[in-house]
DNA sequence: TGCAAAAGTTAGCATAGGCTAATAAATGCG
DNA sequence: CGCATTTATTAGCCTATGCTAACTTTTGCA
């Protein structure tokens, strides 16, 4: 019971492992700011500016949720707001709008071409956008750019 | 500024928007407990028997951090603790170890075949086994298997 | 112009997952 | 055997993200 079984298939050392799970943590918590900065840079190109409430039905989280995460995000400069004005991205948010919209492509794109339908797609890159690595990215892209 | 600019690239309509959004916050909310029940079942198999300290370890946080979130999962009848005790799956906390096993599995193998490096694959395997479809996961599995 | 509707803010509450520090139980070894 | 080490528990605190409810500011229209 206590006998070290050593290299074995499925656990590899605690230390790299939690590294790893340390990583996760961090990416959970940048998943939400990715999420709002992408759609504050979508409501703005499209509509002209984005408001609270905009984000508040997109998100379909309350407007009271959406103030204090965005009182969040511009701690971390991320956005720039003031009372019942609109709401404006920073530079670093601005620029990390377009990182997110950039993977959120590639993986949408990706998904599509290898053969998984639209509609699917389009919820699974939801989620994978958020932890693909740029190095996998890069594997992804070529494969969007050539296909399989 | 007020006018509709209807179909357009980015902005899908906000309901299906927030639906997408509502999925993400449930796969969040699962994301650690599929980590939880993984290694608990991992540690069973290998070592005999899962206990606190060595999730502690391996996720690198705190054994305080540990207990906790097994009381959550005690709740959520994934797992069974007694005092002092080590740590067992319900048969639900085996069942959602097992397909997270697959998943992740899959994953890890779909990424090296279409060429992503193994120590990069195994980290992003990590992150995007929790947000992958079924019919994304049939996929990957089919890809995995004839290459690419 | 004035007032109602819309939008934004604030307060207070809950849950989850982090932490440290203090305490308690189990284990194991000299 | 008994005490030290290891392991587990508990309490108290923090942040983030949800909520509802109450209140304020803006906006727009009759």
């Amino acid at each position: 019971m206590t006998d070290p079984k050593s290299t074995d298939a499925r656990l590899t050392d605690p230390t790299s492992q939690a590294a790893g799970f340390d990583r996760m943590r961090q990416a959970r918590q940048t998943e939400i700011a990715e999420d709002y900065v992408e759609l504050i840079a979508d409501l703005i190109a499209e509509e002209g500016e984005a408001r609270a409430v905009d984000l508040a039905a997109r998100f379909g989280v309350s407007h009271a949720t959406v103030n204090k995460t965005l009182a969040r995000l511009q701690r971390e400069d991320l956005v720039q707001t003031r009372p019942y004005r609109s709401i404006f991205l920073t530079e670093a948010g601005a620029a990390m709008a377009e990182g997110a919209r950039r993977r959120h492509q590639i993986v949408l794109e990706f998904l599509t071409v290898i053969g998984v339908p639209a509609e699917t797609a389009a919820i699974d890159a939801e989620g994978i956008e958020h932890h693909v690595s740029e190095e996998t990215l890069a594997v992804f892209e070529r494969i969007a750019r050539q296909g399989l």
